[in-house]
DNA sequence: CGGATGATCAACT
DNA sequence: GTTGATCATCCGC
Protein backbone atom coordinates (compact mmCIF):
# COMPACT_ATOMS: atom_id res chain seq x y z
CA UNK A 1 0.00 0.00 0.00
CA UNK A 2 0.99 3.45 -0.46
CA UNK A 3 1.01 6.20 1.66
CA UNK A 4 -0.78 9.19 0.53
CA UNK A 5 1.68 12.24 0.12
CA UNK A 6 0.42 15.73 0.77
CA UNK A 7 0.50 16.97 -3.24
CA UNK A 8 -2.43 14.72 -3.49
CA UNK A 9 -4.59 17.12 -1.57
CA UNK A 10 -3.98 20.22 -4.19
CA UNK A 11 -6.07 20.76 -7.03
CA UNK A 12 -10.14 20.69 -6.81
CA UNK A 13 -11.69 19.14 -3.69
CA UNK A 14 -14.04 17.78 -5.37
CA UNK A 15 -11.61 15.68 -7.08
CA UNK A 16 -9.88 14.90 -3.91
CA UNK A 17 -13.10 13.25 -2.49
CA UNK A 18 -14.01 11.69 -4.99
CA UNK A 19 -10.10 10.16 -4.74
CA UNK A 20 -10.54 9.27 -1.09
CA UNK A 21 -13.08 6.99 -1.88
CA UNK A 22 -11.34 3.67 -1.63
CA UNK A 23 -8.53 4.70 0.45
CA UNK A 24 -7.71 3.45 3.60
CA UNK A 25 -7.52 5.03 6.98
CA UNK A 26 -6.22 4.02 9.73
CA UNK A 27 -6.18 5.20 13.55
CA UNK A 28 -3.80 3.22 15.74
CA UNK A 29 -3.80 0.05 13.51
CA UNK A 30 -7.77 0.39 13.37
CA UNK A 31 -10.05 1.63 10.21
CA UNK A 32 -10.88 0.54 6.83
CA UNK A 33 -11.58 1.66 3.49
CA UNK A 34 -13.74 5.15 2.94
CA UNK A 35 -16.64 4.65 1.35
CA UNK A 36 -18.36 7.98 1.48
CA UNK A 37 -17.00 11.56 1.75
CA UNK A 38 -18.46 15.16 1.12
CA UNK A 39 -16.76 17.98 -0.05
CA UNK A 40 -16.74 21.41 1.53
CA UNK A 41 -14.82 24.96 0.46
CA UNK A 42 -14.88 28.32 1.71
CA UNK A 43 -17.09 29.52 -1.10
CA UNK A 44 -20.10 27.27 0.09
CA UNK A 45 -22.63 28.56 2.53
CA UNK A 46 -22.85 25.34 3.95
CA UNK A 47 -19.05 25.10 4.98
CA UNK A 48 -17.69 26.04 8.64
CA UNK A 49 -15.10 28.11 6.78
CA UNK A 50 -17.99 29.99 4.60
CA UNK A 51 -18.14 33.04 7.28
CA UNK A 52 -13.62 33.04 6.90
CA UNK A 53 -11.29 31.60 9.37
CA UNK A 54 -12.71 31.46 13.22
CA UNK A 55 -10.77 29.41 16.56
CA UNK A 56 -13.03 26.35 15.51
CA UNK A 57 -12.41 26.41 11.76
CA UNK A 58 -8.39 27.12 12.28
CA UNK A 59 -7.23 23.94 11.43
CA UNK A 60 -9.31 24.35 7.93
CA UNK A 61 -7.16 27.33 7.05
CA UNK A 62 -3.73 25.01 8.03
CA UNK A 63 -2.12 22.79 6.31
CA UNK A 64 -3.17 20.47 3.91
CA UNK A 65 -3.28 16.90 4.71
CA UNK A 66 -4.03 17.60 8.55
CA UNK A 67 -7.43 16.70 9.90
CA UNK A 68 -10.19 19.19 10.63
CA UNK A 69 -12.02 17.59 13.68
CA UNK A 70 -15.30 19.71 15.47
CA UNK A 71 -17.90 18.58 17.42
CA UNK A 72 -21.69 18.66 16.02
CA UNK A 73 -24.79 18.56 17.84
CA UNK A 74 -23.29 18.35 20.98
CA UNK A 75 -22.18 15.12 21.76
CA UNK A 76 -20.68 14.03 18.13
CA UNK A 77 -17.56 14.08 16.34
CA UNK A 78 -16.55 14.44 12.59
CA UNK A 79 -12.78 14.00 10.51
CA UNK A 80 -12.26 16.43 7.68
CA UNK A 81 -8.94 15.95 5.75
CA UNK A 82 -7.90 19.99 4.92
CA UNK A 83 -7.65 20.13 1.22
CA UNK A 84 -5.81 22.62 -0.95
CA UNK A 85 -7.57 26.00 -1.62
CA UNK A 86 -7.99 27.61 2.15
CA UNK A 87 -10.83 26.72 3.70
CA UNK A 88 -11.86 23.59 1.82
CA UNK A 89 -11.99 20.00 3.08
CA UNK A 90 -13.60 16.70 2.49
CA UNK A 91 -15.49 14.81 5.53
CA UNK A 92 -15.31 11.49 5.71
CA UNK A 93 -18.76 10.13 6.31
CA UNK A 94 -18.34 5.88 5.96
CA UNK A 95 -15.88 3.46 6.18
CA UNK A 96 -15.94 -0.61 5.30
CA UNK A 97 -14.19 -1.21 8.72
CA UNK A 98 -11.25 -4.20 8.20
CA UNK A 99 -9.23 -3.81 10.24
CA UNK A 100 -9.06 -3.69 14.41
CA UNK A 101 -13.08 -4.52 14.31
CA UNK A 102 -12.86 -5.94 17.62
CA UNK A 103 -11.69 -2.70 19.15
CA UNK A 104 -14.59 -0.43 17.30
CA UNK A 105 -16.95 -3.01 19.07
CA UNK A 106 -15.50 -2.60 22.38
CA UNK A 107 -15.74 1.26 21.72
CA UNK A 108 -19.30 1.25 20.02
CA UNK A 109 -20.63 -1.61 22.53
CA UNK A 110 -20.70 -4.95 21.20
CA UNK A 111 -24.53 -5.11 20.18
CA UNK A 112 -23.75 -2.99 17.52
CA UNK A 113 -24.10 -4.80 13.81
CA UNK A 114 -20.92 -4.19 12.18
CA UNK A 115 -22.09 -2.82 9.21
CA UNK A 116 -23.66 0.28 11.22
CA UNK A 117 -20.10 0.31 13.47
CA UNK A 118 -18.70 3.41 11.02
CA UNK A 119 -21.70 4.10 8.84
CA UNK A 120 -21.67 8.11 9.36
CA UNK A 121 -19.32 11.05 10.66
CA UNK A 122 -19.82 10.86 14.14
CA UNK A 123 -19.69 6.52 14.59
CA UNK A 124 -16.74 6.61 12.61
CA UNK A 125 -15.20 9.00 15.05
CA UNK A 126 -15.80 6.95 18.19
CA UNK A 127 -15.18 3.71 16.24
CA UNK A 128 -11.58 4.95 15.79
CA UNK A 129 -11.44 6.25 18.76
CA UNK A 130 -11.02 9.82 17.43
CA UNK A 131 -10.86 12.64 19.92
CA UNK A 132 -10.72 16.31 19.61
CA UNK A 133 -6.94 16.84 20.58
CA UNK A 134 -6.31 15.51 17.12
CA UNK A 135 -7.49 18.68 15.49
CA UNK A 136 -4.65 19.62 13.01
CA UNK A 137 -2.98 16.48 13.19
CA UNK A 138 -1.36 15.68 10.27
CA UNK A 139 -3.07 13.07 8.94
CA UNK A 140 0.44 11.18 7.31
CA UNK A 141 1.94 10.89 11.29
CA UNK A 142 0.70 8.76 13.63
CA UNK A 143 -1.84 7.58 15.40
CA UNK A 144 -3.29 8.61 11.62
CA UNK A 145 -1.93 6.28 8.58
CA UNK A 146 -3.47 7.01 4.86
CA UNK A 147 -3.06 4.90 1.90
CA UNK A 148 -3.98 5.45 -1.72
CA UNK A 149 -6.64 3.53 -3.42
CA UNK A 150 -5.75 0.47 -5.19
CA UNK A 151 -8.69 -0.67 -6.96
CA UNK A 152 -10.93 0.62 -8.99
CA UNK A 153 -14.06 2.14 -7.92
CA UNK A 154 -18.02 2.69 -9.25
CA UNK A 155 -18.46 6.48 -7.62
CA UNK A 156 -21.54 7.49 -7.29
CA UNK A 157 -22.65 11.60 -6.50
CA UNK A 158 -25.45 13.06 -4.42
CA UNK A 159 -26.75 15.76 -2.47
CA UNK A 160 -24.56 15.90 0.87
CA UNK A 161 -26.35 15.06 4.19
CA UNK A 162 -28.03 17.12 7.25
CA UNK A 163 -27.34 20.16 5.03
CA UNK A 164 -29.75 22.92 4.35
CA UNK A 165 -28.05 25.91 2.49
CA UNK A 166 -27.18 24.99 -0.82
CA UNK A 167 -28.58 21.51 -0.38
CA UNK A 168 -28.86 20.90 -4.44
CA UNK A 169 -24.73 20.45 -4.50
CA UNK A 170 -23.93 17.19 -5.32
CA UNK A 171 -20.85 17.03 -3.60
CA UNK A 172 -21.76 13.68 -1.43
CA UNK A 173 -19.28 10.78 -2.54
CA UNK A 174 -19.49 7.30 -2.11
CA UNK A 175 -18.75 3.50 -3.61
CA UNK A 176 -21.58 2.73 -5.36
CA UNK A 177 -23.70 0.15 -4.08
CA UNK A 178 -21.10 -0.60 -1.24
CA UNK A 179 -23.47 -1.92 2.10
CA UNK A 180 -21.21 0.75 4.30
CA UNK A 181 -22.73 3.90 3.28
CA UNK A 182 -24.32 5.69 6.15
CA UNK A 183 -27.43 6.22 3.49
CA UNK A 184 -28.22 5.21 -0.03
CA UNK A 185 -27.55 7.45 -2.38
CA UNK A 186 -30.98 8.94 -4.24
CA UNK A 187 -32.48 6.56 -6.81
CA UNK A 188 -31.21 8.06 -10.46
CA UNK A 189 -28.09 10.12 -9.11
CA UNK A 190 -24.84 10.34 -11.16
CA UNK A 191 -22.50 7.43 -10.96
CA UNK A 192 -19.33 7.13 -12.72
CA UNK A 193 -16.12 4.91 -12.54
CA UNK A 194 -12.50 5.55 -11.49
C1' DC B 1 -39.64 -0.99 9.45
C1' DG B 2 -40.24 4.73 9.62
C1' DG B 3 -40.72 8.96 12.05
C1' DA B 4 -40.10 11.61 16.39
C1' DT B 5 -37.29 12.76 20.23
C1' DG B 6 -33.79 13.85 23.49
C1' DA B 7 -28.92 14.10 24.51
C1' DT B 8 -25.48 18.08 25.26
C1' DC B 9 -21.36 21.26 23.27
C1' DA B 10 -19.51 25.44 21.31
C1' DA B 11 -19.75 29.14 18.15
C1' DC B 12 -22.13 32.92 17.19
C1' DT B 13 -26.31 36.44 17.54
C1' DG C 1 -30.79 32.01 23.45
C1' DT C 2 -30.29 29.64 19.03
C1' DT C 3 -28.52 26.46 15.86
C1' DG C 4 -26.22 22.72 13.91
C1' DA C 5 -21.88 18.55 8.17
C1' DT C 6 -25.59 13.38 14.35
C1' DC C 7 -27.00 9.17 16.64
C1' DA C 8 -29.45 5.86 19.78
C1' DT C 9 -33.72 4.94 21.47
C1' DC C 10 -38.55 4.88 21.78
C1' DC C 11 -43.02 4.48 19.81
C1' DG C 12 -46.41 3.47 16.34
C1' DC C 13 -47.44 0.80 12.36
Amino acid sequence: MRAIPASFYSGDVDRVARDLIGATLLVDGVGGVIVETEAYDAADPASHSFVGRTARNAAMFGPVGHAYIYRIYGLHLCLNIVCGSPGSAVLIRAIEPLHGVERMQERRGAAMRVNQLCAGPGRLCSALGIDQRLDGASMALPPFALFERVEPVSIQTGPRIGITLAADRLRRFGAAGSPWLSRRFPIASPCTAV
